[in-house]
DNA sequence: CAATCCCTTACGGGAAACCGTAACGCATAA
DNA sequence: TTATGCGTTACGGTTTCCCGTAAGGGATTG
C-alpha cells in the first residue's frame, strides 16, 4: 500500500472525512492541505527531501479566499503536477459528474483515478486507492462510468469549445470573425462560423443561440 | 443547548464529519439522512411520537439516483418544512455562496443559519448551533455577510428572473409575449419585455443577450 | 490530367432582435 | 376638472442573425 500521500481540498469537512477513510487503509503518512498552491509546495519539498509522495488525491474547485492564489484550480493542479511529478499518481475526487469534465481529465492529463463525492465516496474513495495501488488500471466511480461512453461531448472539439466560450463573454456572431483572427483561430469566416453554431444548436436541441449557452453552460462546457 | 437534531446532506463525507462537529457539542440525539424524502419523514414520525425534532441541518444540493425523489433540493425540503414545521429551527449548509441564493433562503423563508462549506466550517457550524440556540439571532458565515448588504441582487425582482428563465429555456424574445400570457405573467407586451431585456442588459454590463444569460448563470439567478 | 469530394468562403433574402419615438391608460396632484 | 408623471403598449427603421445557394481551394482518386 501507499506509505506516504497527499490531499488537496478547501473544505475541512472532506479532510475531516477523508482522513478517517484514509486511516481504515494501512498508510502510514498522509497530509492534508486546504490550497493547490501548498500541495505543490508540499510536493517539491518532500522532492528535495528524498521522500516524495506516491499519490494526489484532489479536489477540483477552489474557492477564492483573502489569500492570494497562483494556482485556482484543482484542474491547473493537476496540470502543473504532471509536468513537474510525471510519476507521482493522481486521483481526482470532485462532486463535479459532468462527463466532458471527467473524460477531458482521463485524456489530457491521465489520471489515474476519479471518484464523485455521493452517497457512498468514502468506500469509494478506498476501492480508489486500492486500485490504483494496484498500477494495473485506473479507477472510475460506477457512477459516472457511463460518461466515458458519453459520445455526446466527445464530438464537441476545442474549436467548439472556443466558439461556444467567446459566445457566452458576449461576442455578437458579427465579431467572431475578427475575435477569432485576433486568437489564431481557423476557419474564421463569418460563414463557417454561422454553420458551426448551426451545427451545434441542432447538436444539442438548442430553440437559438441563447439556449444554447445556457445548455453548455448547464453541461460545465464553458 | 438541542437535545435532538437532524441533518440531510447526501455527500456521505458531509456527514460523517458534521457528526464528529455535532458531538463536540453537547447534542443528545442527532440523526442523519442521505435524501430529502427521508428527512421529511423523519420529522413526520417524530412529531407523531411527540419527540420532535429541534433543528434541521440541510444540504442544499442533492443528486438524483436510482431512487425515485418526491422532494429533489434542500430549498423545497425547506419549503415543505416551514409549512409542516413552522416551529422547527433551520440551518442551510451549502458550499453556495451566491448572494442570490442566499438572500433568497432568508427573506423567503426565513431560515435561522446559513453556513458556507468552506476551510474553517467545522467551526462555524458550531457557531452556528450555538447562535441558533440561543434563539436571539441568526448565523451567517462570515465570509457571505457582504451578500445580505449587495443590491445587486436585490434590484432584480421575480419579473427578472421569470424573463431570464424563459430566454434561457429558449423562448425567443419574439414569442416571449405569448408565453407570458400562458403564465399569466404581466406586464407582456412585446415592447415591454424588450424594454426589460435592455435594462438588464444595462445593469449587469452584458453586450448581448447571450451574455445576459451566460452571466444569470454563473449568478445562480436561474 | 481531369473528376470527385469535402471543407471553407461568399453572398443575398428573410426573420428576429434592437433602439428610438410616440401614443395610451391610470394614478396622483393642482 | 385639468395637469403631470410613470409605466405600458405600439410602431418603424436599422442592425444582427439566420439559412439556403453557390463558388473557391486543396486533397484524393481514376
Amino acid at each position: 500500500m501507499f506509505s506516504k500521500i497527499l490531499v488537496a481540498d478547501d473544505i475541512d469537512l472532506n479532510n475531516i472525512a477523508t482522513e478517517k477513510a484514509v486511516n481504515e487503509l494501512n498508510i502510514s503518512s498522509a497530509e492534508y492541505v486546504k490550497y493547490c498552491d501548498d500541495a505543490l509546495l508540499r510536493l517539491k519539498k518532500a522532492e528535495m527531501e528524498n521522500d516524495p509522495f506516491q499519490l494526489l488525491i484532489t479536489d477540483l474547485s477552489f474557492k477564492a479566499d483573502h489569500r492570494d492564489a497562483k494556482i485556482t484550480s484543482g484542474e491547473q493542479l493537476i496540470s502543473e503536477v504532471r509536468k513537474q511529478f510525471p510519476l507521482l499518481k493522481i486521483i481526482a475526487f470532485s462532486i463535479d459528474d459532468r462527463p466532458h469534465k471527467i473524460k477531458k481529465l482521463l485524456h489530457d492529463y491521465g489520471i489515474e483515478g476519479y471518484v464523485v463525492k455521493h452517497r457512498n465516496t468514502s468506500s469509494e474513495l478506498k476501492k480508489a486507492i486500492e486500485t490504483v495501488w494496484g498500477g494495473k488500471e485506473k479507477y472510475i466511480s460506477p457512477s459516472v462510468e457511463h460518461a466515458l461512453q458519453d459520445k455526446t461531448t466527445s464530438e464537441i472539439d476545442d474549436y467548439d469549445i472556443q466558439l461556444l466560450t467567446q459566445l457566452s463573454l458576449g461576442i455578437p456572431q458579427e465579431n467572431m470573425e475578427a475575435k477569432f483572427k485576433e486568437l489564431n483561430i481557423t476557419p474564421n469566416s463569418k460563414s463557417t462560423i454561422e454553420k458551426r453554431i448551426a451545427k451545434l444548436k441542432d447538436y444539442f436541441h438548442a430553440n437559438n443561440t441563447i439556449h444554447l449557452i445556457a445548455i453548455a453552460k448547464d453541461m460545465g462546457l464553458v
